[in-house]
DNA sequence: GCCATATGGAAAG
DNA sequence: TTTCCCTATGGCA
């Protein structure tokens, strides 16, 4: 259940243990059988993150692409363990082994079709992408910033905590439509989402409160930890804002959960 | 054991 | 706009 820095650091991961190295290719589960048995005894070439999607690169231009969706998950191991539970993908060598379980898609393509979905991969913050294009789109727009950075074509790899996190840190009430926003709160966000997610990226968490913040952040109850960081909003409703006090709210914003402080965001 | 939930996106209606 | 998919986990009987 990754945003995109999850997916970079897995990409990373991926190519630490088998870059250029002859790896198995395995379905346990047998739903990616038949693809894997394509690939499996070959050269595993890189492996690389758009956003949160990732492209596995074998020899003879076979690719695997693997987007986590909701549930999908990646562990990595020193060993091959028999298989537990539904194992969609295995690529092990004989020190290393990655298992991918529930993922959304997991499927062997074309350079074609490479080429298609890598086109429809907007401009992710952490590959240092030129967002001009979304911007203007953003600003132009009627429909609401909060759905608009959800949009992968607009802000690739941006998921559900990112999302509440850059629009309380600028300020911005989720329910502004694009082109209310100032041109410099769109800048303003895109170069926090950069360092935030590039941050994520080094640490493998989400952390988003300013030093400033931190002692009240430090006091915050237990059951606010799930995503493993700092956080201002996300899956803070009804708690206190640790800048203003008043209660974090939350609604329902085109079927996914909105967190955010209706003070500190007007 | 059962049910609700989750950092997502595509397909169906 | 709603439904569906995929899996693991935590809370609660």
């Amino acid at each position: 259940m990754p945003e995109g820095h999850v997916v970079h650091r897995q990409a990373a991961e991926l190519n630490k243990l088998f870059a250029k190295q002859t790896v198995g290719v395995t379905s346990p589960q047998g739903r990616f059988s038949v693809s894997a048995k394509s690939v499996n005894g070959s050269v595993l070439r890189r492996a690389q993150a758009f956003g949160k999607h990732l492209f596995i690169n074998f020899e003879n231009d076979k690719v695997i692409h693997v987007h986590l969706g909701l549930y999908g998950k990646w562990s990595f191991l020193n060993r091959t363990p028999e298989p537990v539970g539904l194992i969609r993908l295995q690529i092990a060598t004989e020190e290393f082994c990655a298992q991918l379980r529930g993922p959304n898609a997991c499927t062997l393509i074309t350079p074609g079709e490479v080429k298609t979905l890598k086109a429809k991969i907007g401009p992710d913050p952490i590959r240092k992408d030129d967002p001009s294009i979304a911007r203007a789109k953003v600003l132009g727009s009627v429909t609401p910033i909060g759905v608009l950075l959800m949009d992968q074509t607009l802000f690739a790899g941006v998921g559900n905590i990112y999302r509440a996190e850059a629009l309380f840190r600028a300020g911005v009430n989720p329910l502004t439509p694009g082109k209310d926003l100032q041109p410099d709160q769109f800048d303003q966000m895109w170069s926090d989402l950069v360092s935030l997610m590039k941050k994520g990226v080094r640490s493998g968490r989400i952390d988003t409160v300013r030093p400033e913040h931190m002692p009240k952040a430090m006091k915050r109850a237990a059951r606010d930890d799930r995503h493993g960081g700092e956080v201002y909003v996300y899956r803070r409703s009804g708690l206190a804002c640790f800048i203003c006090s008043s209660e974090v709210a939350e609604s329902d914003m085109r079927g996914r959960n909105l967190f955010w402080c209706p003070k500190c965001q007007k």
